[in-house]
DNA sequence: TAAGTGCCGGAC
DNA sequence: AAACGTCCGGCACTTA
């Protein structure tokens, strides 16, 4: 049975295990309400009520004390494989790993792997603001009743011992589903990943909060003299959105945000408190992002792919004629310019390739021709007819006749009657119920996904290659990577990235090419 | 008063 | 037959 509330018997619990180690060995961690865990960013462990081991025939659980929790780091560092279950406690998670950092890291990548398992399993994700918990997913998984109380404290432990005992078989019942709806590749993809997303949320990323304050100042200025309606709605927007950053969120000279891999349908990532993937870039707010640099010793990296949606889906689609415009090396905006005017592609202006560009993301994802009409008169200023908008559609098709196929595919598969699912290169699923098929979102959704995973094996590799540098990786947008280097390496640190960034997409994305534009630069953006 | 919803606009 | 997508979060609003 448990042995509880006693650190005798936690210690001598992990000297049994350290001398006969299982085959896995699960651990838990509770939060302590009294901290909440939202508030971010806080190196320290005092959000960590309990700790609680179990393995086959013997658990324990124990407070969360400095000693303990090294005492487990120091077990879970020579244990051959460790399942941890976070109940509700990715913070708390976190926060250990800060506190010990690599190698450590590595065990941690561990830690998330039933709550990775729970959401890949439950194919989607939830709405709104609140992410699952690990009891929902898990419950609703087995289709058990998991007893946890949703928070913990050292006091309510005694009434926890039976989830503490419940962790093996958890696994146990989870790895074989894992299996057969064929989610291990990812399932494994998501657990490695987490260390890298780890160093990437406690590195925060460098910021002038001076130059950042001023020019929320300027918004206030030009807030209270113009008189301009879309611009006060715009002013507005800026300030009630991002002006309190500086205040608020930064902490040491950096900002550090929330990083969440498993939150979304796509695969990409999620961003909160603050949502640094959406601060204005500079056409929007001119000189923000460059508000963001690290001190003179150190440069950033700032690396992007190119045109990634286009090379997926020309992969996914099996689209000949679009993955022959990225083997020739050919701009595939100014193509698709050149089949609608008609004109050759070196005729093209920088107007009417801008105003492809809209024509290819708009049309890969199942835009039709009226929509696309008003998008080019609201966006681009042309003026079309009903006629020439669908006369571009049916220009884009007849130029990639594999995407016109792949769209009657999915088509298709949303006139089916029962559920639908879809799934990225590496396995991810997402399913639609019966009669809810989003035909966009199931031709969008792996092409975005296959992309995040390409792009999450480069974060993999890029962790320890910037390591040995000196450097670090700071920020993920969607498809753009942020390091941060000494400035001495900065130029070798680069084509680190580019080489890295690219062949980890190029071993999933295999019939494309790949490129990447990885700059140096003393800012970002 | 708290919690949920829809719209809008910021990013990619 | 036709259908651009993925997010977060402020604001205005309704609901309990």
């Amino acid at each position: 049975m448990v042995q509880l509330r006693n650190d005798e018997a936690f210690e001598a619990t992990l000297a049994e295990l350290e001398a006969d180690p299982p085959k896995a060995l699960g651990v838990w961690l509770a939060p302590d309400p009294a901290e909440p865990l939202h508030v971010q960013n806080d190196p320290r462990l005092g959000s960590i009520a309990a700790i609680g081991i179990a393995s086959a025939g013997q658990s324990a659980v124990t407070p969360a004390t400095p000693a303990t929790i090294a005492a487990l780091h120091g077990a879970l560092s020579r244990l051959p494989q460790t399942y941890v279950v976070f109940h509700g406690a990715q913070d708390a998670l976190l926060r250990l790993a800060a506190a010990f950092g690599s190698p450590a890291a590595a065990r941690v990548a561990r830690f998330g792997c039933t709550q990775t398992a729970a959401q890949l399993l439950a194919e989607g994700t939830r709405r709104g603001r609140n992410l699952p918990t690990l009891t929902e997913c898990t419950e609703k998984l087995l289709e058990t009743s998991w007893q946890a109380p949703d928070r913990l404290t050292t006091d309510v432990i005694p009434a926890t011992a039976g989830a503490a005992e419940a962790l093996l078989p958890l696994m146990q019942a989870i790895t074989p589903l894992l299996r057969k709806r064929e989610l291990t590749r990812v399932f494994a993809l998501e657990c490695d990943v987490l260390p890298s997303v780890i160093a990437m949320e406690r590195a925060g990323i460098a910021v002038d909060a001076a130059a950042f304050e001023r020019i929320a100042a300027q918004w206030h200025t030009e807030r209270r003299e113009t008189d301009v309606p879309e611009r006060i709605a715009r002013l507005d927007k800026l300030i009630s959105t991002y002006a309190y950053w500086g205040q608020e969120h930064v902490r040491g000279g950096r900002i550090r945000c929330r990083l969440h891999p498993l939150a979304t349908d796509s695969g990409r990532f999620s961003c909160t408190d603050p949502n640094l993937q959406q601060v204005p870039s500079n056409h929007t707010a001119p000189g923000l992002r460059a508000c963001f640099r690290p001190d003179p010793s150190k440069t950033l990296i700032v690396a992007d792919y190119a045109q990634i949606e286009l090379r997926v889906a020309a992969h996914l689609a099996h689209c000949d004629a679009l993955r022959q415009v990225f083997h020739e090396g050919r701009d595939p905006h100014r193509a698709t310019a050149a089949t609608i005017t008609g004109r050759p592609e070196d005729t093209i202006t920088d107007h009417e390739r801008k105003l492809a560009k809209a024509v290819n993301f708009g049309f890969l994802f199942g835009m039709g021709a009226s929509r696309f009409r008003s998008y080019a008169a609201d966006g681009y200023g042309v003026d079309l007819t009903d006629r020439e908008a669908a006369d571009a559609r049916t220009a884009f098709m007849r130029t990639f006749p594999g995407i016109a196929r792949w769209h009657k595919q999915v088509g298709g598969l949303s006139r089916k009657s029962g559920p639908v699912t879809v799934r990225t290169a590496l396995g991810r699923r997402k399913r639609f119920a019966a009669g809810k098929v989003s035909f966009n979102s199931a031709l969008n959704i792996p092409v975005q996904g296959t992309a995040a995973e390409g792009f999450k094996r480069a974060m993999i590799e890029l962790q320890p290659a910037l390591e040995s540098l000196g450097g670090r990786g700071v920020m993920v947008v969607h498809d753009e990577y942020i390091a941060e280097v000494p400035t001495q390496v900065a130029e070798q640190a680069r084509a680190t990235v580019e080489a890295v960034m690219t062949s980890a997409m190029a071993s999933i994305v295999t019939s494309v090419p790949i490129a990447v534009e990885a700059e140096v630069r003393e800012t970002w953006g």
